[in-house]
DNA sequence: CTCTGGATGTCGCTA
DNA sequence: TAGCGACGTCCAGAG
């Protein structure tokens, strides 16, 4: 159940902030504050209007009215605490220990606080991440190229792991790297360096394919450079034949409980 | 000024939401609510209590009660749409058109809606980023090694910058990539990348340094094999380096004009 | 517009 | 716990 102070005096914010960090509530607070943090990094935000979120897991965020990401913010490993300064401000602060980070928000003034508890149990499903794509395409390696054979997926090699592996029509191992967005150097690098560690390893060359859905000109001068491959990979393509399967065998349920096995 | 409606009708809070969103307020949504998302990826989210936050510049966020990212999501550039199904549901639809995405919020409850316009012209400002390192070090390279003279920051390579470029006490020419975090593999290939390219372009094999103030095992044993070095480096100290000099000789205003010039 | 690389990135997984 | 890589990453800056 969610409650709402406002117009409160500055010690009936500080009881109802008090109350609601101990008992783990979730606390909305929009209000004219400063902000100070100081750990990985240091910053000041001078006064302005804005919305701190405390979530029931101790994450807090601080939002300004625009934009997609918090000004300043704290994940949910963190202390929180409340105090007055000056009679007429309240002071909150965030502390982490690891890495040590403070994070301080001043309200000059608070235009309402809500706070309670919200129930959500909620499943979250995501489709169509690399891990989808890299289980098609290992189900499908045709997508990728004729005769060829996929014998792993996420093969570890010393440190990293490489997204498929398996040999071409002539026996010639290929290394497979996935991208699901558009690949740029970075990408080519990743591959290169797995085809590196591969050569250093076994002593025999493979194949480098990139396979993405597009990528930049750079990579694909990098590419050539470093005689790699790439291979366009139709998202939406991929996208529909799985659902293609799905709609005639599995439920949600079943995606699910799929997804948990691997 | 902020407002509040709660125990509203569903007409009472498409109304609302229909005037807010056309007067760019912000408005705060608590409810229980299914999510919807397509577009680059696709997601579902069951039932469940959460905050619905949209901006006054478009961008929307929807935060479960725990964690630090919200759940969807959608950035400033995107129509947003308030309409009644079912007699009895709220659904809020945003669709961003590049790329396309759409995303829709299924309101079986609300709980209360805040609407207003909050006034945020404060200053944010970020020290020790990684261009404040970069800064300091261009000013003052004795801190990575004797002798080293720095020539150029940001120097562009085909496609790619160096951090900072210069020559050791031999003349021999030095590209140093930066990291204000432990440096990885990932950072130790992106600095080989420069290494070579300069290579291939000038005929010379330059110097390559990873300046991070730590590094992982994985990439100390790329840096052997690659033959790059690394050096190891205090952010603390150069962050009380930097404030040594500011105290002395540069306000907060200062601070931002250099910031602008760079 | 694309491309590139940073970020207090966060998050999840694995050795 | 550290390391590694994905992310609907977002975002700013440059060409």
């Amino acid at each position: 159940m969610l409650d709402m102070v406002r117009s409160g005096s500055v010690d009936e914010y500080l009881e109802v902030l008090r109350n609601s960090i101990s008992k783990r509530e979730l606390i909305i607070i929009i209000g004219e504050c400063t902000v100070d943090y100081s750990g990985r990094s240091e910053s000041k935000l001078t006064s302005g209007e804005r919305i701190v979120v405390i979530k029931q897991d101790g994450a807090l965020l601080i939002h300004r009215p625009f934009g997609y990401s918090p000004v300043n913010w704290q994940p949910s490993t963190v202390v929180i605490e409340v105090r007055k300064i000056d009679d007429d401000r309240i002071v909150v602060t965030a502390i982490r220990s690891k890495p040590r980070e403070i994070l301080n928000i001043n309200f000059s003034r608070i235009d309402l606080i809500i706070h309670g508890k919200l129930v959500d149990h909620g499943e979250f499903i995501m489709y169509m991440d690399e891990l989808d794509m890299r289980d098609i395409l290992f189900e499908h390696p045709e997508m990728i190229e004729k005769g060829l054979k996929i014998v792993e997926k996420e093969k570890p090699v010393n440190g990293g792991y490489i997204d498929l592996f398996g040999y071409d029509v002539n026996g010639k191992p290929v290394i497979i790297e996935l991208k699901r967005v558009t690949a740029g150097r970075d990408a080519v690098l990743q591959l290169y360096s797995y085809v590196k560690k591969y050569e250093e390893k076994l002593g025999v060359k493979p194949r480098g394919i990139l396979v993405a859905p597009a990528i930049s000109s750079s990579a694909i001068e990098a590419l050539n450079k470093l005689r790699l491959e790439w291979r366009e990979i139709d998202l939406k393509k991929l996208w529909s034949f799985k659902k293609q399967k799905e709609v005639h065998h599995e439920s949600l349920l079943k995606y699910l409980g799929k997804r948990g096995e691997r």
